[in-house]
DNA sequence: GGCATGTAGTTGTTGAAACAAGTATATCTG
DNA sequence: CAGATATACTTGTTTCAACAACTACATGCC
């Protein structure tokens, strides 16, 4: 077995039968190790990374703000319940909301002030964060994870894009 | 903007000043996607990912069993709570505790027949789904993406390994 | 217009993760 | 061998995520 790779990590007595289950294990792992740091720097700021996501997608919407439901979708991972993140964004006076006049089932969301200066503070040291984890990695490889992470979530893209052999 | 990539899922606002950045939003988006499948499979049986990973380590150190601190070194996201993690297996009967006696600090844990069984049913529904999930990757592109993982997560073995140029 | 259906959010409840403090046992040191 | 330190686990508490049930509003159809 060599002396660097998933199997050595898990452990002597754990073998692949397939390489699609090592991909998994292995993605899961990696994302896993690298939120570490991005925890560690949102905590002090009361931020977890599901708030922090979420203030970054308001962000993006400013001065319009954007309703609960849009937040969901957005989220780099799918969150079931909005409300309560809103909530929690509202009690720390990041965002705020208000029932949309047109259609009053909707209420939309907007980033304060204050949630943009947190974001402020945070913008520079996470870029160095991120940037420190994976210097180690080529533009060339980093192109390549990105394109190889891309495709392993849409599988319904595959037939098309890059011409790349399938099998 | 190309019309499938991560900038086009996360919204016409969304910039990415580093490629860095970018690759860390697709490693933990992407193993978002691929770990909501886990979680419906493993539902059914009342198993999280983390009690599954938990089962898994077990079965590999049949038939002594291991202590609990080495359970959570060995998981895919070290748990800083392994102690309710084994109360909830053994609530469950699907392991059992015993206090060594050689070192009376430690409790050694040991899958039970039951959570053997548990397992052995999984099995088979979860190598399907992880090839369902990756079945358009080809072998090349899982054996890169997999190098790819693992040098992301281990900034210090990037000076050795397979030979391939840095920068 | 009134009822059926669909949509947007909210609320209740349960279970689990995170962090900190505490207990028991072992080892190390003088 | 007594006290200090370290280790392995447990327990308490708070926060958050997940699932389901519910309310309010809008839309479509007769």
């Amino acid at each position: 077995m060599p002396p660097h790779s998933l199997q050595h990590e898990l452990g002597k007595k754990h073998h692949f039968a397939h390489p699609e289950e090592e991909a998994y294990l292995n993605l899961i792992r990696t994302a896993r190790v690298l939120e570490i740091d991005s925890l560690r720097l949102f905590r002090p700021f009361g931020l977890s990374e599901a708030t922090y996501n979420a203030l970054r997608i308001l962000r993006g919407h400013e001065p319009k703000g954007l309703p609960s439901q849009m937040i969901g979708q957005q989220m780099v991972s799918a969150v079931p319940d909005v409300t309560r993140l809103v909530d929690r964004l509202c009690g720390a006076k990041l965002a705020q909301r208000r029932r949309d006049d047109a259609d009053r089932r909707v209420v939309t969301v907007r980033i304060t002030p204050k949630g943009l200066d947190l974001l402020a503070k945070l913008d520079q040291p996470l870029i160095h964060m991120h940037k420190a984890q994976l210097a180690h990695m080529s533009r060339a490889e980093l192109a390549e994870l990105n394109r190889l992470l891309f495709k392993a979530r849409h599988p319904e893209l595959a037939a098309e894009g890059t011409g790349a052999p399938r099998r």
